[in-house]
DNA sequence: GCGATTTTTGACAAGGTTGTCAATACAGGA
DNA sequence: TCCTGTATTGACAACCTTGTCAAAAATCGC
């Protein structure tokens, strides 16, 4: 502590003295506001960018009722998925003057409306934050929808929902691309194709069967009921529908996993059970996560713009806050790309 | 917002009012100051119970100069490790009353000291932490260390660091850990063992190799430099370690990787030459990551107790600022565990 | 050119807490 | 009993912004 040569923070009085202009008016600058001349404010901004000035968030938070903080709830599991939507969220929020404030809450979905609400409540009540930003699993969530509705606080959703709320909501076209990874399959000559589905109470599990079941229809193909197997996201749900559909009496030659975790499953499985991939069966995931590079074959996949869906989730919620009208779209959807690796081969006659 | 009740959340000076003392007292209640006699403590307190009052944070944060907001600092990169410290971090800030904010900054490696203490400069400023948490990459850089005392802010690490700050550390023993998996090693029959190193400028690097180097000196066995591999903790430097690996004239019959990502490379390496594992190479690994059991094999381990590191991290640091006396115990070290899967086998002779 | 209107600017208060310091209550010693 | 010293309590200022409102300046209409 000694021989401090006291940088000293700025404050905003500094700023106005050094531009000759009054507090307020740097105040007016500062947050974007009009009725300020062109010349004044860029005296103003220069002073600001001369003294490194940065306004003081608690004194900001206290006199105008806001805290600059989003509260991203999350879940427990630690999946890639989540991380990259955070990752993105984070980047968002910095260049944005806003703090990300992560609030962990597990088992939500056992709680009744009322419980719910009390949590929301409680942790409203305590951080204050200008909004909530949802992802999977919770994002889908009805009761989770409905109770932060009642508490009116804005809120951004990240994947596919559909809620009758007025929430804004980012995410890529799931129905096309599952569409996409299905006719891939069907381009290289598969007929038997199987499909894992993800956690049932996601919206994402149906949207992407929907598409899966667009896409065979389309081609005149018909969807083998045993070979639609329950999943849960997870890379040993994967393994276990993997087993079982390699066990039938006339298996699948391809499969379409609901996402790339349940994928590498899938692909473990076949490989412990000397099948192949992809000359024995084809394998199609979902997402592009961390283990589609880094598992053999390499997967073919839908790569979905995480970081970016994080941020725009925040910089939307931001932008819903700052203009009063809320005039702007409430459902963005970003693009996706279909992905060639190597799980997937032409269909070999056996 | 129509027929609202009006719930008005209460301020200090209406539990003032219904306990009957000043506003002062009642600060200094919540703040568990001395000097209050025990009668008007518990009134205070019922008084704040009934009106479920909540300080304003903002409020507190403004005229204590304190945000009850500890700052992570993390590193762009996804990784399980990190993901799962942080959860630990989440779940004490939570169970605390205190906010985690998460601050994301890439390379910070490669700036001069003097733009580190700027970049910290800011970041303290803005937000106001009370304190700072590092990890990995960040936990065992001097420059960092130094810049961040000279700001005067407390700050907790995790992992093997060796730094002259006063700083709290929390770390497991990194080096017996290492001792034990090459002791498993040799064990089990092997003498060429090949160690792959992670990122150079992160201590666990040293230590785990001083571990290793140790077990095998004890053991009268000789450390040949070409099984030394550089490595970057990641997968692919795994998979590059291991092809060099096993192209050599004289391959090892096992390796010591010095985390899990990189064990799963060099298996995956392995298996793409042809090599089985652990029949024809053994790999250990270190963390118990989550790929540890996707892989297959499931990969034999040291388990690093993540989660509740970063519990107790936050824990220490938020203990550290609340006692003045800074009394306890500045570097904690928690409890590992050896986790034998299956990529390890004895020796056979070929 | 002058009053009326609009735009720009600034003085001051307020927001809810904690630090300072003075005032009060209380205990102990002469 | 009175005085001294200590423990407890409270009044008030301060923290740094933003909202309110009035003053000042600029613009407009005739």
């Amino acid at each position: 502590m000694a021989g401090n040569s006291e940088p000293k923070t700025a404050k905003m009085k500094d700023v106005a003295d050094l531009a000759g202009v009054s507090i307020k008016t740097v105040s007016r600058v500062l947050n974007n506001e009009p009725h300020v001349q062109d010349k004044l404010r860029n005296k103003v901004k220069d002073a600001v960018a001369k003294l490194e000035y940065i306004p003081s968030q608690s004194a900001r938070s206290l006199r105008g009722n806001r805290s600059y903080t989003i509260t991203l709830l999350c879940h427990a599991a630690d999946s890639s998925y989540s991380n990259t939507i955070q990752f993105g969220a984070v980047v968002a929020c910095q260049r944005l003057g806003y703090q990300l404030s992560i609030s962990l809450q597990e088992g939500l979905d056992q709680l009744s409306f009322d419980q719910l609400k009390a949590v929301f409540e409680k942790l409203i009540h305590q951080h204050r934050p200008d909004g909530i930003m949802l992802m999977a699993p919770y994002a889908g969530n009805k009761m989770i929808a409905f109770a932060l509705q009642e508490l009116g606080i804005d809120v951004v959703r990240i994947g596919p929902v559909d809620l009758p709320t007025e929430d804004i909501l980012v995410e890529i076209d799931d129905y096309g691309a599952a569409i996409e990874l299905t006719q891939h399959l069907i381009d290289l000559g598969h007929r038997r194709i199987a499909f894992v589905r993800g956690l049932e109470n996601q919206r994402a599990t149906d949207v992407r069967f929907a598409g899966f079941s667009m896409a065979m229809n389309a081609a005149g193909l018909t969807i083998d009921d045993r070979l639609v197997m329950p999943g849960s996201f997870d890379f040993s749900s994967g393994m276990d529908a993997g087993q079982k559909l390699l066990s039938l009496e006339d298996p699948p030659s391809a499969v379409f996993a609901s996402n790339d975790d349940m994928a590498a499953g899938l692909v473990t499985a076949a490989t412990m059970a000397g099948v192949p991939v992809p000359e024995g069966l084809s394998v199609v995931g979902f997402d592009d996560s961390a283990v589609a590079t880094r598992m053999r074959p390499e997967l073919t996949t839908i790569h979905q713009p995480l970081r970016e869906l994080g941020e725009v989730a925040i910089e939307k919620l931001i932008e819903s806050f700052q203009n009063e009208r809320k005039t702007s779209a409430r459902r963005i959807v970003l693009d996706h790309n279909f992905i060639l690796r190597n799980t997937t081969a032409p269909l070999t006659i056996s």
